[in-house]
DNA sequence: TTGAATTAAACAAACGTTTAATTAATTTTT
DNA sequence: AAAAATTAATTAAACGTTTGTTTAATTCAA
């Protein structure tokens, strides 16, 4: 009796948030035409008329949504850009662990993230998304130029480096099923909550950058 | 007068895969979901049971799209594979120009199949396209594997580096205004049509794999 | 004349949104 | 502090559209 209305209480305080949470979750697994309002509103154990009432519109809710959740990595490289302490190459692989931490953390949301992205007739949604990504990709870009400038990297190309980056981890994000084809796990599973597969994944894009900015002794003499 | 008789001719020859093309294409920019029969009966000029007609279902049109345009690349990775003359390296460089050239010059069909896999409540639709994946993931895996048992690669991690190959291509595919961002180009512009992009996109990746496997004479002496 | 191709119209179901009424909470007045 | 007034939260029902699909009639080709 007394933990029923405890629960209702804290579901009242922020109902919003509880909403935006089912949202999340629903939009990832049917894509955001494919979740109607009814089905949020079932899912989320409230009337229907509350999302709008909330929200406005299911637009909207989706606005929200990105803008409640998409500070995190924003902050993070801006943090590791203006630590004079660091090397470029030591800038890249905290970037890498901080991607890695967050795409892994929140399948759900980077799943809603990326279906955007695919989908351009939503222009307003996909306008938001594009620009979450612009200021993070010019960053990252500019700490691997600089890299290659001071002739700490070998010669790359920087856009493309940062895209193989992300890349890596959207691969393994892009489904349930590819990402257990890809680690060897049983069909089923859900291989988001194994703690080692994000060391594995960390671990090979570290690799994979380091081995390809590295300017090797052999060939330095061989010059 | 004569050229119109013949464009009716041609077009009632394969007005399936004219309707297929044009499902492409609206799939790809609007998503399942987002593509009304109404929509695509209007853009592709037919009548809105004829979708039906043919097709059965608008399920049953996706389906059969996927199985048109989907063999490609199975048999590409089949040929190399079974092409003793080519070294691992030879046939991962291959595969990676494959690869590049299958998904750069079909970026609507790429577009629709990433949906498919993100939304995963279609469950008939999301299944073929795993299986799709399944095979040549296994393929791939399988080539440097190989190269490392025979120490001509370094020990890396397989299914990840595959990830990585791929993972790089769908980056750039993500979205026109991304790839503009990565590229460096003008925002509006269609980036896909750059032949410019392709050679860049191949080369970038044909060398980050290559330092990531290459066995460095460096370290060899170091041992 | 038979069978396939094509059509406009209608189908029920589901969609996002709005309404108007009711309940709950808060503030103001007594 | 109690009552009244006001605002906010919540509801069920209905709104007009749009959805995928089907029908029954018609046109076309063999």
């Amino acid at each position: 009796m007394f933990k029923l209305c405890v629960l209702i209480i804290v579901m009242s305080i922020d109902k919003k948030e509880h909403i935006m949470d089912v949202a999340v979750a629903l939009f990832a697994e049917k894509g955001y035409e494919g979740t109607s309002i009814r089905d949020l509103a079932h899912e989320a154990d409230v009337n229907i008329a509350m999302i709008n009432y909330y929200f406005g519109s299911k637009e909207k809710l989706f606005v929200a949504l990105l803008e409640s959740k998409a500070r995190y990595m924003r902050e993070k490289i801006d943090a590791v850009q203006n630590d004079a302490s660091l090397t470029e190459l030591e800038k890249l692989n905290q970037i890498i662990d901080g991607y890695v931490n967050r795409f892994l953390s929140q399948p759900a949301f980077h799943r809603v993230l990326q279906q955007e992205l695919l989908v351009t007739n939503r222009e307003i949604l996909h306008q938001n998304v594009i620009e979450l990504f612009t200021k993070n990709t010019q960053d990252v870009v500019s700490i691997i130029e600089k890299g290659v400038r001071k002739k700490i990297f070998k010669k790359v190309d920087p856009p493309l480096l940062f895209a193989s980056i992300i890349g890596t981890i959207n691969q393994v994000m892009l489904s349930r099923s590819i990402c257990n084809i890809l680690m060897n796990k049983a069909p089923g599973t859900d291989p988001y909550q194994d703690p080692e597969l994000k060391k594995r994944i960390t671990q090979h894009i570290k690799q994979l950058v380091q081995d390809h900015l590295s300017i090797q002794p052999a060939l330095q003499k061989q010059k």
